[in-house]
DNA sequence: GTCTATATTTGGATAGAC
DNA sequence: GTCTATCCAAATATAGAC
């Protein structure tokens, strides 16, 4: 007899259908904004009733905490399996990759970036899979003797910047993202020079 | 006889209420997030009942609409009076204000330029105000010999992205806001090293 | 202009039968 | 687990008296 692990046909079940009912609430989300997500239109989409959701998530919040936890999941699962070493090559491949993140999902950004859902926060446990990303993300930049925390906030603002004006001013364009190149070549080209180099008298960077 | 402009008593009193129903409107906002307004609230707050917001507002979304209007108008009237014509200096100048004002009222910022409350979008005529601000810095930038738009573009990103990561990792704080000196640096250095200056072959900026 | 009363819709969540 | 039925709360908006 092969020990094969319990296979709990029931636990596989529910898992399947929580999975669907978040892809359903995704969807919901993209197409009518994700303050606007209900339980009623969330159940229909499924084949169910909304009390019946209840079995599956413990309350809305529940549920939104479950999207901001597999949005988080998807920005580490997804990362480039290849991070160039150059620092050049490797900022681009690091912004270009975040800035794609929030601009293919706008939702999704939403959910985990600007955080406009009234009553809303993430669990701990939730939260502490988007800080593993941004840890990764430090830990790059140390591994590249900048560790001053003024040049990662730096390079967050400008690839945050980026993907917030394409996400508000021209959803689904390229206008803003385009620039990922160029600001990162901006960006290594600034935090590479030292930090002598006043323009003016008395000025410094970082 | 003096010829005194007549003065309509009642469009003064009129007005007059309507300012202070915004002005709730903001404290309400602040206090409970941009999406959470509820005219019952708001009339509240103004010592009436909820219907008779109607004589002064038609609808919730025309109170949303003259909210972004007067934000609008303060994007433009805050302005400083005098930039400096110096490049970097003006640079600092307009991005710092621009920062300032965003991080100095998260809900305006929200607003004006996250956009997202569901079913609202501001009028014409109210965009048109937020629409001039651009101009003026568009303008800005043409007199500087700056007419590309990715310049203007970037520029606004690294504004917006400083602002954004301000706002929602640590409103009221000055974590990134203290990186406009040198964001500015940065950025003005970039746009005045010219567009033949490749760090590697084939790469160009802007 | 302001009110009371109410229409209307919608939402999240629960109770209890099956 | 799923359903029907319902609760409860809240919202925007309107009708009509005063």
């Amino acid at each position: 007899m092969l020990d094969v692990p319990n296979r709990d046909r029931r636990a596989e079940r529910r898992s399947a259908t929580q999975a669907e009912i978040l892809e359903a609430a995704w969807a919901l989300c993209a197409a009518n904004g994700l303050a606007s997500l209900s339980l009623r239109d969330l159940a229909r989409q499924v084949g169910l009733k909304a009390p019946s959701l209840y079995s599956y998530f413990e309350s809305k919040n529940a549920i939104y905490d479950a999207m901001f936890a597999q949005g988080s999941q998807q920005l580490l699962d997804d990362r480039p399996a290849y991070i160039p070493s150059d620092l050049l090559d490797g900022v681009r491949a690091i912004m270009g990759y975040f800035v794609g993140f929030c601009v293919n999902d706008p939702v999704r950004y939403q959910l985990l970036f600007q955080r406009t859902i009234p009553g809303f926060e993430p669990s701990a446990e939730t939260f502490a899979i988007s800080q593993t990303a941004m840890r990764l993300t430090l830990d790059w930049f140390a591994d590249h003797g900048l560790d001053h925390p003024e040049v990662v906030d730096l390079f967050t603002a400008l690839g945050s910047g980026i993907a917030a004006q394409q996400n508000s001013n021209e959803p689904g364009g390229d206008r803003w993202t385009r620039l990922v190149d160029d600001a990162a070549l901006m960006f290594v080209r600034h935090i590479t020079t030292g930090v002598d180099r006043p323009e003016k008298p008395g000025r410094k960077s970082i």
